[in-house]
DNA sequence: TTAATGTGAAACCAAATGGTATCACAACTG
DNA sequence: CAGTTGTGATACCATTTGGTTTCACATTAA
């Protein structure tokens, strides 16, 4: 079905995985920065990146020899979308929240 | 730290768990109703039930030689609480989008 | 009591996962 | 040019994961 959507989860299930997306949150960085972060090697990193691409939670800009990776704030969106459709969270504030969700990413 | 959440997210990169929660929230089901559902055993099932049971996402409940496995509605709190630390997230429709989640599992 | 039913748990297996070490290559810098 | 730096990719490894088969145990029914 929706291949994305698992790209997602899977890439939300790991830990290393969500701290990365952390870090990103507060400034784009190459994988040499995130890789600072860790005690893993680069290659390791790099893995979680290709994840978390996949995924469709970051995007990488080349720049120069460097590739600059960025969160894509909409990434999210899959888990948001799968996570509305239980009918039992079907009340009228959760239905705000997906409205909400959905004006934020309009500007995309 | 918050292991609970690890488990929550994991229970839900997989996507049997995913459509059992779907199958739950329409009404509470014992594990061989569940299996009846899918092609695989019934032990498979219950390894699945048993991570959803971890994640904190259902609940089972003893009825006579039965076990009812039933949703626990706020389960996915744990994800909703990391998805809304984004920085990158917090405006003011986003944080609207909390409250209303907050407020939502108040009666609990 | 005996048989059938619903479940739990263990042993086992193939594949996926998260990690390392290593090499190749592109792009700056002297 | 030569050397350094940033990255990608491959081979390899240990562990986890998702699945099966099988057996044991409780509870209900005849």
């Amino acid at each position: 079905m929706n291949a994305l959507a698992q790209n997602t989860f899977r890439a939300l299930a790991d830990p290393t995985r969500r701290e990365i997306l952390h870090l990103l949150s507060a400034q784009d960085m190459t994988i040499a920065q995130v890789a600072d972060q860790f005690t893993m090697t680069r290659a390791a990193v790099k893995k979680h990146l290709t994840v978390l691409s996949d995924g469709g939670l970051i995007e990488v800009q080349p720049k120069g020899r460097e590739r600059v990776n960025r969160l894509r704030p909409n990434g999210m969106k899959p888990v948001i979308d799968w996570l509305t459709t239980f009918d039992i969270f079907w009340d009228d504030r959760l239905a705000a929240l997906k409205s909400a969700i959905e004006t934020y990413e309009a500007p995309e």
